[in-house]
DNA sequence: AACTATTTATAAGA
DNA sequence: TTCTTATAAATAGTT
């Protein structure tokens, strides 16, 4: 029987830790499910137990979907929405950038065919000189465009496998979780 | 006062509903509190009322973390594959594309040979050959290197990402083992 | 918001 | 674990 009122204070007892734990979880996710229908609302919980059990009760069935309504509401754009949107953003950004390059190769090349027929038109095809000096011109802007083009491409490896390490530490990190997980619950 | 047990429905009289809505709410604040507290418990609650408001407790101070961290523990894998496939498919996709774009590079650079190739028929040998010479060098320079960049490039990315999808295979294996054990060690 | 009759939750014992 | 029960806590309806 209840003796006085409990202190609010972290249970010592491991066994009565538990106990409470398992009746005070079932007490608030039916406290939950009453308000869902009570009052219309929408609830989620969530709990992790000292040992980082997970419980959860999401009153529409889909804590998923409650879970983004609450990020669309105080989280929005700003906060880390995880590596995998500033992923994609970069992603998209060095896409374009790659495009410009491109695209600024080739008018180059275009604005010199330009100057070749001109010339060739003004000093009857022999054009020695300035047709020389306007090769020398391409040559070193076709091997800018090499190298820009070079650098690009390493970026977006360099970003594609940054973002496969990414994943492999998170399930790492799971995998540790739940190494630790099994070997508590052995005990 | 309380006369006899609540009917378990939607209060319909909108104030009543209101008004309980902010009791019960509240007293399942409290209790998520006090079970953090008792039980050394991380908790989070998220209500939505049933005009769209917000209210929430992270017992930890810290939702977004504690959504994270189920995320990881509930979502985080579906998720995060599905978001690696998207990245690789877009690379991929990239990839053609800027393959593409060179080949068109490529294939304007040999039209422009031709024209030349004309011109020095036309015109005998002299400055003509030398720039045609020249332009024939700087063809073969420019496929070979975009050839052996297109290859390589693709062996390496190929590569690397077989060799992280291979480790991500193994972990998701091990991970799914785990998972196994501590829900067996749970009965 | 404050009150209070009841119901509900739950701590400890069995 | 589950049931029991004494008691604390929550709360519906009222003011």
């Amino acid at each position: 029987m209840v003796r006085g009122k409990v202190q609010m204070r972290r249970i010592e007892n491991p066994v009565h830790r538990q106990v409470t734990f398992c009746k005070r979880r079932g007490g608030i996710l039916k406290k939950a499910r009453e308000l869902s229908v009570l009052c219309d609302a929408d609830v989620g919980v969530i709990i992790f137990s000292s040992q980082g059990k997970l419980h959860e009760l999401a009153t529409n069935g889909n804590m998923h979907n409650l879970v983004q309504r609450y990020q669309s509401n105080v989280e929005g754009n700003q906060m880390e929405r995880g590596a995998l949107q500033r992923q994609v953003t970069e992603g998209v950004f060095l896409l374009r950038e790659e495009i410009g390059l491109l695209q600024r190769g080739l008018s180059y090349l275009k604005n010199f065919e330009v100057i070749m027929n001109r010339s060739r038109s003004a000093y009857g095809g022999g054009a020695g000189e300035m047709t020389l000096d306007k090769l020398h011109e391409l040559e070193k802007g076709l091997e800018l465009w090499s190298y820009q083009i070079r650098t690009k491409k390493m970026q977006m490896m360099q970003q594609e496998i940054q973002f496969l390490r990414n994943k492999e530490g998170i399930m790492k990190a799971a995998n540790e979780m739940l190494q630790e997980k099994a070997s508590v619950q052995l005990q």
